[in-house]
DNA sequence: AAATTCTCCTGAAGGC
DNA sequence: TGCCTTCAGGAGAATT
């Protein structure tokens, strides 16, 4: 499952790749993905020149002077650059093709999406609610702690509410709640201002960490090479129940919130 | 407004 | 080449 670090070390593994490239073509293969890929991505599209690649949460934006493919990889999706003449394996949906080479994306699952927007990119409907990003100033424990005044969500969804702040996945979400000694189901509105301001600290450690060994996977981003997998990361409590805690030996327990499971330490976390 | 539930899909894992 | 059931998960949409 692509979390944001896995987003961001594609991103910067396919911009050198892409930037100042023009689509000569798009295949896709199967429209079928989360949302029905339309024709107009390939009509708008094709022949315009990418002038550079962003992230917004966990999508991914290939800026050109018409308009903007937002790409979202869901939870089994991939890019990677290939040589154009690669045949297609079965769950390689859609090919944007730059002369000789393709992006290529590859969505078991089919949860991921394509769009194309014309408007400015931050006006499309699926970019415009999100709130702010993780790893910016912006979102620190007093963003944290303002949101949250007299609410009784659970903390762990609080967190992963996009509309909050986009992007902390399930798997980044437990960990942070264990490194700040959060209980998943405190409530949010019950959460002093220095617990948030030690969370954020360690939602953006967490990711940056991420993000750092993802640096090591971006030498080769073509052929093969091109995923940057997922990462490696020592995780503390994530699919871990049972297991004795790091810090105190007692046993991990999972929970479920929101049909999502939540992992954490009874002791260490309150 | 806030919170909860539903939904898409298929590979993997587990039971028999 | 075993078959069937269950589950995971991002996040928008629908519902309460």
């Amino acid at each position: 499952m692509p979390e944001l670090p896995e987003v961001e070390t594609t991103c910067r593994g396919i911009a050198p790749h892409i930037t100042g490239q023009r689509v000569s073509r798009v295949i896709v293969r199967n429209p079928h993905l989360r949302w029905l890929v339309t024709k107009r991505l390939e009509k708008e599209l094709t022949g315009q020149t990418i002038h550079s690649v962003t992230r917004r949460a966990k999508y991914l934006l290939l800026n050109t002077d018409t308009g903007t493919a937002i790409l979202h990889l869901g939870m089994s999706g991939s890019l990677k650059i290939i040589t154009a003449t690669e045949p297609p394996g079965k769950h390689d949906h859609v090919d944007i093709v730059f002369g000789r080479s393709s992006l290529r994306l590859t969505d078991p699952r089919r949860f991921g999406s394509v769009h194309w927007t014309r408007r400015p990119v931050m006006q499309h409907r699926l970019i415009r609610p999100l709130g702010c990003e993780p790893l910016s100033e912006e979102f620190n424990g007093d963003y944290l702690y303002l949101r949250s005044r007299q609410r009784r969500v659970a903390v762990k969804q609080f967190i992963m509410n996009s509309h909050l702040v986009a992007g902390i996945g399930n798997i980044y979400a437990s960990e942070a709640l264990y490194m700040a000694g959060i209980h998943p189901k405190r409530a949010a509105g019950k959460i002093s201002r220095n617990k948030y301001r030690l969370l954020a600290e360690v939602i953006k450690e967490v990711l940056n960490d991420a993000i750092g060994q993802g640096g090591t996977t971006l030498r080769d981003f073509v052929n093969g090479e091109g995923k940057p997998g997922y990462f490696r990361q020592h995780l503390n409590v994530y699919g871990k129940a049972g297991e004795p805690c790091i810090s105190c030996r007692v046993p991990i327990r999972e929970i479920r919130q929101g049909q999502r499971s939540s992992f954490y330490c009874p002791k260490c976390q309150k």
